[in-house]
DNA sequence: TTTT
DNA sequence: TTTT
């Protein structure tokens, strides 16, 4: 294909994640992140910002970790793809959402860092980057992906 | 503020970069890009297939660049930054529609590719990343290489 | 051209930078930066830790702000590209150093986090990313985003 | 830990992979991946060019790809790590070599684009990108990792 | 030489 | 609406 779908981003969360789980009993975890920008006006010189509200969605293993250890405003990094979703409101009407499916996490303190216990790296699925040393690495954990509904 | 907005992509274009102008004149491309995930169902052993659309946004000298050598088809690198914004249809129901902010490009090739003048680096506004080598880049800039032996 | 050479980087300064500057006056900032990942070992089941040091070199602006805002210990996000440099030692024999040029950082705390003044981006020439919103950042670029239906 | 040791690249091999195999049995490739800036001497305006050469190795099932399918001249995008390996030369002379050990590859075309069957995305171990949809994922294969001296 |  |  040679294609290449990624998002990376650092923000703080919004809201503790929510935990959620499939019909296969998969956990689920949606939570927002915010990222904000800041600038000069050049004109008026005064200082402006904005923030930008990403949906993140995790699943497995990435899900119970960040269930169990991020809070509200907690600072993370999350690597993931965008995807979209359409849904139909009780208004009959059609949206798209877009969504970061995360399938890397760090937490990285921020106003209420969690646990120590929680100050590593976690992965969907098998670990790629960081936790893969050239020796001695371990497969991991054994997940259906069927049916996740959400 | 410590935070970090940013998505990369490679994919194709759906269609050849629109142009518009905005009321002081700037340029500003429009076009949207596909990216292709496959993957082999575990259950039925049968191949998968996801394409994701995205909406790049670009401007000033980057979208007179798209203009000028993208076309439908053709396969880019975007680095950029996501960005939602509200919009209220004629029926009256609002709207949000996430698109990315491309702040550079690079073309690929793909089944039409552009022409040779047009397989570079293109960037919004200043130079960043590739553009800083270690010698003889700007004149503003000399420095001795040779004796920074850290 | 279509090439692409890009680092992005998440560690501690293992000492404050070190500030110097060129013939032409500007500013160069060297310091080391630690990135460590774990892993249990799969045969033993011990943890296992691997520590990597990169060597960043910063300039002009970059290499201002983090001269004064970066301490050993400072938690840093890093962006920037790979470049390597020969040099030939006191014993004759020339070696080969590899070199992030970061043209990206931003503090994210760490152990002796700096001043609350220095908690933004930081980049390298005119920004890029995260500093171009949707309206009212730049005098020279007004844009009208009500109309773009896309 | 908190940390990223990220690097992405998009370049030309300088050659073809070099494969060997672990004591284990477990394949492993090398291959050189050059990325090529260029710019515009603002001072005499002539052009400029400078190319970076990267030292690139896979293991498992992405060298068995990258063997099969990677030919001098191939265009890939390749995301990885930064890791430095110490060894001595038969002069006596210890050096350090930097690294990018990868963990996904994406082949993009280039002068002698390889076969079609090989146009695919490929990772090491487990698919976590691309590869891994919201539902119906699979999980790959089994390896080795203990003892990969080269 | 960092950090958890 | 792309591409392989």
């Amino acid at each position: 294909m040679a294609t290449l779908n990624k998002v990376t981003l650092i923000g703080y969360l919004g809201h503790a994640p929510e935990l959620r789980y499939t019909n296969g009993g998969d956990p689920v975890a949606h939570f927002t992140l915010a990222t904000t920008e800041t600038w000069k006006d050049k004109a008026t010189g005064e200082k402006k910002e904005a923030t930008e509200w990403h949906r993140i969605v995790m699943y497995r293993k990435l899900a119970e970790i960040s269930g169990e250890f991020l809070k509200k405003g907690s600072l993370v990094y999350i690597e993931g793809k965008l995807q979209s979703r359409k849904w139909t409101g009780k208004d009959g009407v059609e949206r798209v959402t877009v969504e970061i499916i995360a399938d890397d996490m760090r937490m990285l303190g921020g106003r209420h860092a969690g646990h120590e216990d929680g100050q590593q790296a976690a992965h969907d699925a098998e670990p790629r980057h960081q936790s893969a040393p050239a020796k001695g690495r371990q497969p991991q954990f054994e997940y259906e992906d069927d049916a996740i509904p959400f």
